[in-house]
DNA sequence: CTTTCAGGCGCAAACGATTTGCAATAAGGA
DNA sequence: TCCTTATTGCAAATCGTTTGCGCCTGAAAG
């Protein structure tokens, strides 16, 4: 786990410039409302929701359908992650490049619905167990952790 | 796991009459409207979407805004469980009186939807260990599998 | 069996998240 | 700098779900 700095959790993974370019590595254009996404997800790295997202927008103010878009896009070229956390609205995450941080869960506060990355996953010998034994292929999980946090017992 | 009939997986958990008692017990009215969703979730075992139970149900015709009302009021009293699959809409899924069944999750195919019970649950130590990590109390998950089922691949 | 009335029902409107059509705009190669 | 085409903003449309409200109906009481 962990990016080149093994060390250091709290620095964001990548520089916005290379997240850009991975962008024009997809052959899309590198717009202000893109870059400024982008610079939104790079600084809260936890998943956020549209609105969310673009109330954070510092300077550049840009439609909630671009945001949906832009998004979509993102998430088509493997820059950012959905999750669901079952209450009616997506959140989008940005996820590293190279190997590490890129499959986690999350444990939400059912009060204050503040998350918590985890990297404890379901066991893999496990998930594909299931799936031989129903001939299934290509098997994934969505998993997610609910309770309450510290703060709100 | 299982109930009572620990051989015959393929019977229906429990009696209407069953069921109707239950409702009764939490002190809400046996109407027609409530028999009749209850019928339709207790011979498809499987949750099912609003849409889909609105379609099965026969004879009794019944406004949506009913069965979204009678889903809320059958989950709260327990006969019921909503299970959420990211693709936007809702399922209920009849849950068994006694011990059994109780908790459990699925495996859905991305191209037909065909969903398949999965008894398998994540370890219960992993769970307490993460909700102790982090200081949350209370901790559950949510759990579903993903993949292309035999007939789709 | 009839009365009674609060809980339920259907219908239409409201809602919140997300998507889409379209004309105006801007990114980036020529 | 010019041109082509992807992208944006805005408004309207969709979709699942919820809610207000007057009418209806279980079921407890008489």
């Amino acid at each position: 786990m962990g990016s080149a700095h093994s060390h250091v959790p709290d620095v964001p993974r990548e520089s916005l410039a290379d997240l850009t370019a991975r962008l024009r590595h997809g052959s899309r254009r590198v717009t202000g409302a893109r870059q400024a996404i982008l610079g939104v997800l790079r600084q809260e790295r936890r998943p956020l929701t549209v609105r969310e997202i673009r109330d954070d927008l510092t300077g550049t103010r840009c439609d909630l359908a671009t945001i949906y878009r832009s998004l979509g896009m993102l998430t088509e070229l493997g820059l950012v992650k959905r999750f669901d956390f079952g209450d009616g609205s997506a959140r989008f995450e940005l996820i590293g490049d190279g190997g590490g941080s890129h499959h986690h869960h999350h444990l939400v506060c059912n009060r204050c619905t503040r998350i918590v990355e985890i990297d404890e996953c379901f066991p893999e010998e496990l998930e594909k167990s299931i799936a031989r034994q129903n001939g299934f292929q290509a098997v994934t999980h969505r998993l997610e952790f609910f309770g309450l946090c510290p703060e709100c017992q």
